[in-house]
DNA sequence: CGGCAAACTTAGAGTCGGCTAACTCAGGGG
DNA sequence: CCCCTGAGTTAGCCGACTCTAAGTTTGCCG
C-alpha cells in the first residue's frame, strides 16, 4: 500500500489542547479566587485588607503580599503600603464573572444531590474548569429538573 | 449578655479548608495525568516512551524528563536511562483510579448534553476536583436519567 | 559497518506560589 | 505622649513545573 500517513496533524493536536487548556486554567485560578475573595470582603465590611485574605485563603501574610503584588501588575488591583486593598475595573469585571460561575458549579451540585459541605469544597477547584457551554448545560439541567419532579 | 464569643474556631477553618484542599488537589493533579496517559501508551503499544508523553502533554522532552524523576522519586514510575517508563504496583493502582474517575466525569458532562470536544476538554481540569460523593451523584443522576426518558 | 536521525539526557535558567524570620508602621489605652 | 500589639513589609529560601541549548545514545538504513 503506498504512503497512508494523513491527518496527523489534528491527531497529535486534538490530545494537547486538552492539557494546554488545563494549564491556561490554573494560571488564572488563583487571580479568580483572590479578586472573587476581595469583593467579598469589600462587600461585607466595606474594605479588604490583607489580614482577611490571610483567613480566608490560610496562607501566610507574605504569601497574600506576593500575590497582591502580581496582582497589581497584572491590572487587577490597586494597592499602597498599609492601605486597603481595592479592585480596578478589571477586577471587578473578573470578580463579578468568576463568582456568577462558582454559585452556578456549587448550586449544580447540591443539585445533584451533593451535601453542602462538598459542594462547596468541590465547587472550589471545578470552577475554574468549567467552560460556558458547560455552565449552559447545567443551568438547563438544574431549569428542567426543577420543573418536572424528581420522577 | 455576658461573653457570647463561641464556636469562632469552625468559622474560621471551614473556608480554608475549601483552599487547602484545592492546593492538595494541584500537588497530585499532574502525577494523575502521568500515570494515566503511561498505562495508556503501554495499554495501546506495549511500551511507555518519554516521546510519547511530550506529544500527550505538548511539553518539551525536559520537562517530561523532570517530571518522571518527581514521579520516580515518588514510587509511581520505574524508569532507566534510554529505556521505556514502567508504573511500579502503585502507580497501576493510582492510574486506574484515576481513568475511572475521569471517564465518569466525562461521560456525565456528555450526558449533560455537552459536546464531545467540551466534554474531553473540561472533564480533563474538572476530574482532578471531584470528590468520592460528587462521583456517585453523577453516577446516580445518569443511571436516573438514562430509565426515564427526557420529561 | 558507518553514519544519521530520532530519542533521550543534562545544564542552566525563570516564574509561580508557598514558607520563615526579622523587620517597620499605625493606632488606641494607660 | 508613649508604648504595645496587630497589621504590613521585606529578604531570603524552597519546590514544582516549564523552557532553551547543547550535548549523548540508540538503532536502523544504505
Ligand atoms: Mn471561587
Ligand atoms: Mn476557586
Ligand atoms: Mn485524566
Ligand atoms: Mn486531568
Amino acid at each position: 500500500m503506498p504512503t497512508a500517513t494523513v491527518k496527523i496533524a489534528e491527531d497529535i493536536s486534538l490530545p494537547s489542547k486538552v492539557h494546554q487548556r488545563t494549564r491556561s486554567d490554573h494560571a488564572s485560578e488563583l487571580a479568580e479566587d483572590y479578586v472573587e475573595a476581595i469583593a467579598d470582603a469589600i462587600a461585607k465590611k466595606g474594605v479588604c485588607r490583607g489580614v482577611d485574605l490571610v483567613h480566608q485563603f490560610a496562607v501566610t501574610h507574605a504569601t497574600v503580599n506576593n500575590t497582591i503584588q502580581r496582582l497589581q501588575r497584572d491590572g487587577l488591583v490597586r494597592t499602597e503600603p498599609y492601605q486597603p486593598i481595592e479592585l480596578t475595573a478589571e477586577g471587578r469585571r473578573l470578580a463579578s464573572r468568576s463568582r456568577q460561575r462558582h454559585e452556578i458549579v456549587e448550586s449544580f451540585l447540591k443539585f445533584l444531590g451533593v451535601s453542602e459541605q462538598t459542594a462547596a469544597i468541590d465547587s472550589e477547584g471545578m470552577e475554574h474548569h468549567v467552560s460556558k457551554e458547560t455552565l449552559q448545560a447545567m443551568k438547563r439541567a438544574m431549569r428542567q429538573g426543577r420543573s418536572s419532579g424528581s420522577r
